[in-house]
DNA sequence: AAATGATTGAATCGTTCGTTTGACTTCGCG
DNA sequence: CGCGAAGTCAAACGAACGATTCAATCATTT
């Protein structure tokens, strides 16, 4: 009646896909250390064992999905400013930057892609909140690397402005996440495909628009290559 | 040795005010009735005495703050419509009656301005994952309400896209409201009034030019009545 | 002044929380 | 095999939670 059990059977890698999970699903705050262990099939002591307390569990968890993302935003804006070397980045190209990340990395994930979406959004609303320090530098770090990318694209509109654009523009794409689950319910019912790369069309360009603003006689339709998910 | 004191001394006024005040300062989860009734100078009974329950003291909490807005929303947009007897209330206007209510507001608030809109903030970024069931059918009935206006001001906006674009504007507008406090410190810093007015033009300029994306030959510089706040 | 109903107070209820303990089992390795 | 390390387990810890009890106090009416 023995179990064939591994050496490392994958105790800690379960403990963090059960919190991932839990997390998405009822917010940080609302899931205990006993909701996690239940669901890992594991003991309650496992967390503190392992992680050493629930709130380096969190922390773990939380750097796990968001590193991949903000890594590749990065990546995707060092590449979009070597391909126009000095030039400014058009403006559709930066936000593909920092919003492509998401519908790339959700693949990977173990999670629904509803449940990683909601997860992201609910951590980036989170941010100046209670976030573990990491996770709120990582943010940080980003934000402003691209805020500067968007200065250059958007001279003519006042660092003030620009600050404020940028930030309801991030808020818009929190929503879209952390809501997408019900609106892809009323929208688009009709084709079978979750279709989130329709929305981020969308997103990009309600929120290119507003960024825009103000600049009548300026690039009115880019057209540009963010092509691949403009149908 | 006898104080004066008031047949309804209004300890449950009290109790509401300090609940009011916690659920901004740190979100409506991580308050006990603890925190509450030890800076309302009152004992735990109290709570349950006066309320049932710490989530009637919520509910009738958010009721209070929720119910003015949402019916000033209503009630201007009632007036534009009149207004405009038939024909469309144009974009800017609508979206003044929805998100100056909160600027009119704040002032009836016994809260500092800062914290007024972080509980409103916090509010509508709740919807649709737990808030009391009276406040949930309030919001869903003003963004019902608005959402036909902003049909009938954007005919050409198919109906699956308008329903994402209000989505994007929203969320926008919650980011603006959670995170006001510390954007007010990085802009517009020289002036010292508050200055959420200006704020509020930013907002309804930028996501105006998101909802009317696509619409070439339409409507370009509106330089409607919302003058009020254009400066 | 006495009676009455509304409010307050201190103490305590039963739960749940994150964490800790110490005994037990399983593993890799000599 | 045997040993030490790594991992698991049931049990319990103290703290905090929302809620309740019941006697004391207050304001108002008789």
């Amino acid at each position: 009646m023995r179990e064939i059990t591994f050496p490392e059977s994958g105790s800690k890698r379960k403990l963090l896909d059960a919190a991932e999970q839990l997390f998405a699903e009822k917010g940080f705050e609302a899931v205990s250390v006993r909701d996690i262990t239940q669901l890992a099939k594991a003991n309650v002591a496992a967390v503190n064992y392992h992680f050493g307390s629930r709130e380096s569990l969190l922390t773990m968890v939380m750097t796990r999905y968001m590193t991949p993302v903000n890594e590749e935003r990065i990546a995707r804006l060092d590449a979009l400013e070597r391909k126009w070397s000095g030039k400014s980045v058009p403006l559709e190209e930066i936000m593909d930057a920092l919003v492509r990340p998401l519908v790339v990395q959700v693949r990977k994930s173990e999670l629904t892609e509803r449940l990683f979406y909601k997860l992201m959004g609910r951590t980036f609303a989170q941010q100046g909140d209670g976030l573990p320090p990491q996770i709120e530098e990582q943010l940080r770090s980003v934000v402003q690397r691209f805020t500067r990318a968007f200065a250059k694209a958007l001279p003519a509109v006042n660092a003030d402005d620009l600050t404020w654009r940028i930030h309801f523009m991030v808020g818009g794409m929190i929503h879209m996440l952390t809501h997408q689950d019900i609106l892809h319910r009323l929208t688009n019912g009709a084709s079978g495909t979750p279709s989130m790369e329709a929305v981020v069309s969308r997103f990009i360009r309600f929120s290119a628009a507003g960024m825009r603003e103000g600049l009548e006689a300026e690039v009115p339709a880019p057209k540009g290559p963010q092509v691949m998910f403009d149908f």
